[in-house]
RNA sequence: GGGCGAUUAGCUCAGAUGGUUAGAGUACUUGCUUGACAUGCAAGGGGUCACUGGUUCGAUCCCAGUAUCGCCCACCA
């Protein structure tokens, strides 16, 4: 066979994903692993997953929020609590209206030809479409959700639930209607909540409006960065302390243009320092202004369309665009002399969240839920530590959200969602109930000629009961019993206010208590260049791209170890090579480990005490070490810390050093039994602790392990999940192992940086400080001579170094490695005046420190301690090198 | 205007009641087809821990300020 074959047959080894993941879920979905039952006397763990919005299929933020997720569920399901994670998707009211809008639009139809009832048939077709491909993803990414559960926000008992909610509010009052500004979208023609509204900054002008006094030949100057609304200006309004315009309050301005009478009026408002000390009253518009109006009981004005477009209130300009009305306006001012001037102006404007248009403040009528009440015990659960953020600060952004909060707005003039609950009757009584009122409940009217709210809620008016409504409130179920409340709300930052307050507030509301007791907040994910991954700037990944490549487990262990606690993490496309080589890593230890157990089924959950060597303690220490750090990160919610100890672990200490020790030199020969022992009982805990983070190739090799068939009934899923005693915890022994590993390292350097060839051995002199060294490496040998390509080895206290030899000086011992004939003087003269000089500064460091006397004064004794053993060691080691620098130049 | 976070190797990030020779991954350089793995092994180079002060015997770590970047909140007409 040649060479080129050879290397092609290699590459054949390496682990592949796409064989074994789709196989693996499968198997766990037809034994119905995921399902959380009811009846069961486990304690319960569950999560709600934050329901992905219809619109979207998944993205890298989503492949992360449920890799978290999922590792959270796998590790207690592991631990023996009896799991739930109730999977489902958000009906996205806006968003998803918009779309489908956008496609009627490109047949040449509207929604209004179509019809609303024909209209919710295609939205629901069309989403429901997109929701299994978003649940077909969440399998893929491995995600063990209890599928039976599967839940969307616009089904039958969670519109229940919507309608329940909706009228306990307005029975308690925390719900009314009323004439207020909101925040308009033109473009989608519904207002949104104040949450919903992004503000942004944009290049605008100020425009300086003067308007003539009645009966004088004075004019007041306003200053606006809206010059349009001035057709829908009811009043002038200056500060009651401003004396500048103390004599004017009471009279009257004639408005440009429109040649309306205003009234000039005094409010505490309007700040004298600011701008020109008076502001124009558009209380239509304008929510400040609104408020003014009604304290001077003003006109209100309604100048938009909820198009946008001007309307007869703007006079000859009805029928414009807001921008060209705006255009317009401001040419007609100049015409007129009453443009006093306008100048550059930086300002904040607010966007809609969904289409990004401005909104315009916008006076109508809407539902509102009063949030005062409701925002307290939400309160109390933070600042008490009946909830807590993860990281912590973001406890304080919450606080500071909810104790300046805002009634909600709660109405959208929109098809799509879950429609209000109030019926009116032809004279305008109306009727609140969670289904259409029956004639007892309207009596004196027909209940069939009720008409029932033509608008639709807030879809975050559903998605805020969903830790219980998933569950099947109102009714008291089994499930609201076993599984309510859940542990861990997992998500981004951005939606903190739009969904994870208002799901605490429901919480309490309807509950009685909390829907979680931890919130994980994790980074948005951004790309290589640290731009927020989006689907407009095209700079997003698709985990399914990155399954087909990769696999599953690659996408998330990558993804997990690539986010930093509470930062965001950059992920460029080969972000992903990092767990892919880590999962084809453990793949190959493993297959390294069955190739050497014999044909019996191997013992994998305990060893022999009785039959351990130094190595096989040492892992079992180290072993024990990462147990408990990571079980100590996992309470943190430090799960890429979690992960990092893992993958540290797996590759460093098992791989590089455990297993190369353990290796017997010869090729085929067996390792010894305790050993092989040791390593597959380590190879099933790291199985095990690696299993929630990578599934698949863990569970694969657990049975490829055990050699079991597939159908069989075993699996990694249920535990147990490792825990430490603390049993084989042996800190001297780690310090020898160091020790050795110095020697070893130390010996690779020299060969390395004189360029021996692996392929030649050479001898190994140690001399020690102390005879315990000597007797350590010379009673392990064996089992490092071929890491250090060592042929003979031999120590000694008073070792005399072998002419010709290269040294290296370590704490405690030098090493020589005579290589006649292939040392090049000059280098290892480089080397050695190199290493000098790096230990000459940190014994210079130490004995500075030393040599003061304050820190002898006030450090502790410990720690002068160290300084001094420090300064001694570094001191030997200096003499040494020097010694054998002067042996060099004799050459 | 207010608040929060970040600033450590070319890049992405760890780090510690304040005393470690400041680490990892990646990229880079060199050597290696070694009977688990080239998706690998070994070795190497690379850092005034953003800046300025302060506290301290000692600061990359604590405090204050500055700068830069990012995010959030806010009715600056």
């Amino acid at each position: 066979m040649s060479k080129g074959n050879q290397s092609t047959s290699k590459k054949s080894v390496a682990y592949s994903p796409a064989d074994v993941e789709d196989g693996l879920y499968a198997r766990w979905l037809n034994r119905n692993y995921f399902h959380g039952r009811v009846d069961s006397t486990k304690e319960a763990y569950s999560i709600v997953i934050p329901p992905p919005n219809v619109t979207d299929v998944l993205h890298l933020g989503h492949a992360l929020n449920n890799t978290i997720q999922d590792i959270l569920i796998r590790k207690h399901r592991m631990q023996g609590y009896e799991v739930e994670w109730v999977p489902g998707a958000d009906h996205a009211g806006i968003a998803t209206q918009v779309i489908v809008e956008k496609q009627l639009k490109k047949e040449g139809l509207t929604r209004r030809e179509l019809g609303r009832e024909k209209f919710h048939q295609r939205t629901s077709a069309w989403a429901s479409r997109n929701k299994e491909i978003i649940l077909g993803q969440l399998k893929k990414v491995g995600c063990s959700c209890d599928w039976e559960r599967t839940r969307f926000t616009l089904d039958e008992g969670l519109s229940r639930a919507v309608a329940q909610v909706f009228t306990h509010l307005y029975k308690k009052g925390w719900i009314y209607r009323g004439n207020r500004i909101v925040n308009w979208c033109p473009s989608c023609q519904t207002p949104l909540s104040d949450d919903e509204v992004e503000h942004e900054t944009f290049d605008g002008r100020l425009w300086y409006i003067k308007y003539k006094v009645k009966g004088s030949d004075e004019y007041l100057t306003v200053a606006t960065t809206r010059p349009e609304t001035m057709l829908g200006d009811t009043a002038l309004a200056v500060s009651p302390k401003d004396s500048r315009y103390k004599k004017l309050v009471g009279k009257t301005a004639i408005l440009p243009i429109l040649e309306r009478e205003l009234p000039i009026i005094a409010d505490a408002f309007v700040d004298p320092e600011f701008g020109t000390g008076v502001v124009k009253v558009t209380p239509a518009h304008d929510p400040n202004d609104f408020e003014i109006a009604r304290r001077h009981d003003l006109a209100e004005i309604n100048i938009l369309n909820t198009d946008g477009t001007l309307n007869e209130n703007a006079g000859k300009f009805k029928g414009l665009d807001r921008y060209a009305g705006r255009k317009q306006v401001v040419e007609e001012l100049e015409r007129k002399g009453l443009l006093e001037k306008s100048e550059k102006y930086e300002l904040s404007v607010g966007t809609c969240y969904r289409c990004k248009n401005v909104v315009e403040p916008y006076l109508s009528e809407q539902w509102f839920v009063k949030m005062s009440e409701l925002a307290k015990p939400a309160i109390d659960a933070v600042t008490g530590g009946r909830i807590r953020f993860h990281p912590d600060y973001w406890a304080k952004t919450y606080l500071h959200w909810m104790e300046n909060i805002r009634d909600w707005c709660i109405s959208r003039q929109l098809w799509w969602g879950h429609r209000i609950p109030v019926w009116y009757a032809e004279d305008g009584t109306m009727f609140v109930s969670v289904d259409r009122p029956t004639a007892e409940q309207c009596r004196g009217y027909d209940p069939g000629s009720l008409v029932q709210d033509e608008n639709v809620l807030d879809t975050w008016f559903s998605s805020w009961l969903w830790p219980f409504s998933v569950m099947g409130w109102p009714d008291k179920t089994p499930e609201l019993t076993k599984f309510y409340p859940t542990r861990v709300l997992s998500t981004a930052s951005e939606i903190i206010f739009l969904w994870v307050a208002r799901m605490v507030m429901a919480g309490y509301e309807f509950m009685g208590q909390a829907p979680f007791s931890d919130v994980y907040i994790h980074g948005t994910v951004r790309d290589a260049n640290g731009i927020k991954m989006s689907k407009s700037l095209g700079n997003g990944i698709d985990p399914l791209e990155i399954i087909d490549k990769y696999g599953a487990d690659a996408l998330r262990i990558s993804l997990v170890l690539a986010t930093p606690d509470g930062q965001d993490p950059w992920i460029g496309r080969n972000s992903f090579e990092v767990g892919r080589n880590f999962v084809n890593k453990l793949h190959q230890v493993s297959r390294f480990i069955m190739m050497r157990l014999p044909g019996k089924p191997p013992v994998i959950d305990r060893v022999d005490d009785s039959d351990l060597l130094m190595f096989d303690r040492w892992i079992l220490s180290r072993l024990e070490r990462t147990i408990e750090t990571v079980n100590e990160a996992f309470a943190d919610f430090r799960l890429s810390a979690a992960a990092k100890t893992l993958y540290n672990f797996v590759w460093n200490d098992y791989c590089s050093w455990y297993i190369e020790l353990i290796k017997p030199d010869t090729p085929g020969a067996s390792v010894r039994e305790g050993s092989l022992n040791v390593a597959t009982y380590v190879l099933n805990q790291i199985l095990r602790l690696l299993h929630p983070f990578v599934p698949f190739v863990t569970e694969r090799i657990y049975f490829d392990l055990l050699n079991v068939a597939d159908d069989c009934d075993t699996t990694l899923m249920f535990g147990p999940w490792p825990t430490s005693d603390g049993r084989h915890r042996d800190e001297a022994l780690e310090r020898e192992l160091e020790q050795i590993q110095a020697v070893v390292s130390a010996v690779r350097t020299i060969r390395s940086e004189l360029d021996v060839s692996p392929a030649k051995k050479s001898d190994l002199y140690v001399r020690v400080k102390d005879p315990a060294l000597a007797r350590l490496l010379e009673d392990h040998i064996e089992y490092f001579r071929s890491l250090a390509r060592v042929e003979r080895l031999y120590t000694g206290v008073d070792l005399k170094k072998p002419s010709l030899s290269a040294s290296a000086v370590i704490s405690g011992a030098e090493v020589f490695v005579p290589l006649a004939g292939l040392i090049d003087v000059e280098v290892e003269k480089g080397r050695l005046e190199k290493e000098l000089d790096n230990i000459k500064t940190h014994l210079e460091k130490t004995s500075k420190k030393l040599a003061n006397a304050d820190f002898l004064a006030n450090a502790p004794p410990e720690v002068i301690e160290r300084e001094k053993a420090k300064k001694q060691d570094f001191q030997e080691r200096v003499e040494k090198i020097n010694k054998n620098l002067e042996q060099i130049l004799g050459w």
